[in-house]
DNA sequence: TTGACAGGCAACCTTATGATTGCCTAATCG
DNA sequence: CGATTAGGCAATCATAAGGTTGCCTGTCAA
């Protein structure tokens, strides 16, 4: 798999791309340090990651160094930017069209709890 | 939950945010229009994007009306954003300042394949 | 008022996903 | 050399996530 935004939806992932953002070139070992993981762990986190093309390794004799890669990320951004652009518009002139429909009535508004609230 | 990373992880709630790009404010009903997945299922997931703050809803009626809200998508692009700019100078800089290393040897470049490429 | 329509709730199922453990290979250093 | 260190691979496990089905409530229109 190698899907960006699945790579990104993992907070452990986001935390190792920050570590690496303080410090890029960063092996394996020292990006576990002091994580409540296993190396394993991690290692599957980087494999994620380098599968979504969000960072690139290179091996170094036994150690493998791990780099971020700005490209698909700038590439999620600005297209998300665009569509955002777009939407602060859209949802501006949606909102002043409408006659907010405040209520039609405002009688049966408690519901039954769903037994799962609290 | 309300992680927005998380709900932008799934492909299925992307297409549903490309769709209320398309057009704001759309029911649940129409949301499903075409789609392959159960009302149930779109309902879920618009359920997620709204717990993520990515949409707002507003009854109209028996309808359910979904507006996106640009304001978190906004508040990670910016974060990425601000990393992705960082990102591309560390980049740069350590590429520069490292004597590449281009391989201590160059013997034992070729690996097994892991099975699992392509 | 009755039926069609929009939507919600809950139970259930299947498969991803995150994590662990145990063992193996390959560099590095004393 | 032998011990240590960096990392990989495979099996295994528990839970989360996506999806479905069945049934219920509320709104609207003829």
């Amino acid at each position: 798999m190698s899907d960006p935004f699945r790579a990104l939806a993992d907070e452990s992932r986001r935390l190792l791309l920050d570590r690496l953002f303080a410090e890029n070139g960063q092996s394996l070992v020292k990006l576990c340090d002091g994580l409540a993981m296993s190396r394993q762990a991690v290692s599957k986190h980087l494999a994620i990651l380098e599968a979504a093309n969000l960072i690139a390794v290179r091996k170094s004799g036994r150690e493998k160094r791990h780099y971020l890669n700005p490209v698909p990320l700038a590439k999620i951004v600005r297209r998300w930017i665009g569509k955002f652009e777009d939407v602060r518009l859209v949802a501006l002139l949606d909102t002043e069209a409408k006659p907010p429909i405040k209520r039609p009535s405002a009688p049966s508004r408690r519901r039954r709890l769903p037994a799962s609230v609290r």
